[in-house]
DNA sequence: TGACTCTATTGGTCGGACCAATAAAAATCC
DNA sequence: GGATTTTTATTGGTCCGACCAATAGAGTCA
């Protein structure tokens, strides 16, 4: 049969620049903390205008792969990543329509029972002491009727918790969800009463008996009734 | 105590005209499909150069925001995201130095867990039969003696376990860390046994009498075996 | 010595020109 | 009249050359 050939984009003259440098990295070549030939040079060597550079450049920039910075001794430096790009993935995936809020909402729950799990196993008395910690800052919030600045404070216990598994993909996967989660919630509201709170402090004495199937179930359910939640309000406010 | 503050970027003109779009398209008023002004009439109505609205749209392309395509009635429109930039990130961090394989693939392997789990309640008939041609594959190239084209089937077996979940963040998320797998599945070079062939057969079978237990344990040893395998060699390959 | 100024380097922006791709409109041919 | 070819207007892609803005180091002066 016949194959669909490749879609063939157009050979940008800024995206072969930008290609390579992306390779010398990729190979090793170019490493975090290095500096590239400036602006002029590179346009020099590659034989193409110093604007087609800069785009390339701007490109790898907004990828975290490299950072400029004007002067003196100035240039482009090889970043580190940027860990927040996931999470900008997913946002705009959702704004765009390419994935479902019950789709997040359901990858999210079932990673946060994985964490949970790990947690249980791995969470150390420093750990725990953050998340109590965040849980009390959280009830301070609403004591003092801050319900909007409670919102990021909750967002940010499922980070810790994920933290408490000590592995770094996971603290990046999960703070990806955790931020189109933010949207939500913000979007929601801030609750006004206190459920949340004591269901979390029910949920840190599970994790800190290391009782990893009632801390699970904790979670699940407070979970599934934020979902129905977030459903609810979201489908009152259609965004497309 | 006082704070860190915010780094605080330069406001380049460039930027602040990505924002502006960025913000158009999260607060839904530019939608998918939709077609941007002209690069002409948007550096007009910015008030600025149209090198600096180039470079804002180009990296709205990067980002999969918008597609740009020259011609009569080309222009810069609307696209719907890019799942595989999730992967992209992911590379880039690790080919920088800011996550470790040992973090990669433990946290693969515990997606994969949930990943089993879900499949097996879910799984279809039809994703049975993906996963099973998927393998009847595998082998063909095997005893063709394609040791490198089998590897792209076989980190193809774990994107279709993760479309069997029916989620598609899940299917995301299991594609980006697949795509680092990638690479060092390739560095590793492919097998000349077939006991990956055979250990996936156990688990099907496993996956197809729904026993969720039985098939993470197949699945489980399976990994533990590759990541061994892949820290030794990557090891004998420092890149850094 | 110390604070200030000058200067060279490098990213950031501009404007205007031309090329390349593309689709609609116009002209041409059968 | 209809199909084909040519023209043309629109729009992204590239280039050039100039100037501005930030910055670190050298040089200067009190």
């Amino acid at each position: 049969m016949t194959q669909a050939f490749a879609p063939l984009k157009r050979n940008r003259l800024s995206d072969q620049v930008l290609t390579q440098i992306q390779e010398r990295i990729a190979s090793g070549e170019l490493r975090s903390g290095d500096k590239l030939p400036p602006e002029r040079e590179l346009a020099e060597s590659f034989g193409v205008s110093r604007g087609a550079v800069r785009e390339a450049l701007r490109s790898l920039e907004r990828t975290g792969l490299v950072s400029l910075q004007a002067g003196a001794h100035g240039g482009a430096f090889i970043g580190q990543g940027d860990p927040g790009l996931i999470g900008d993935s997913f946002r705009n995936l959702y704004q765009l329509g390419s994935v479902s809020l019950d789709a997040l909402t359901e990858a999210r729950l079932w990673l946060e029972t994985t964490i949970t799990r790990i947690a249980c196993a791995r969470a150390t008395d420093k750990d725990l002491a953050a998340l109590t910690a965040n849980v009390d800052e959280a009830e301070r919030l609403l004591l003092a009727k801050r319900y909007d600045d409670k919102i990021d404070i909750h967002i940010e216990f499922h980070n810790l918790l994920a933290r408490a598994t000590h592995n770094a993909v996971m603290v990046m996967l999960m703070g990806a969800l955790m931020d189109v989660m933010r949207d939500f919630a913000h979007t929601a509201g801030g609750e006004r009463h206190d459920l949340t709170i004591k269901a979390r402090r029910r949920f840190l004495a599970k994790l800190g008996a290391r009782d990893a199937d009632a801390a699970v179930a904790e979670m699940t359910e407070h979970l599934e009734s934020l979902h129905v939640r977030y459903r609810d309000r979201m489908k009152a406010r259609p965004q497309r």
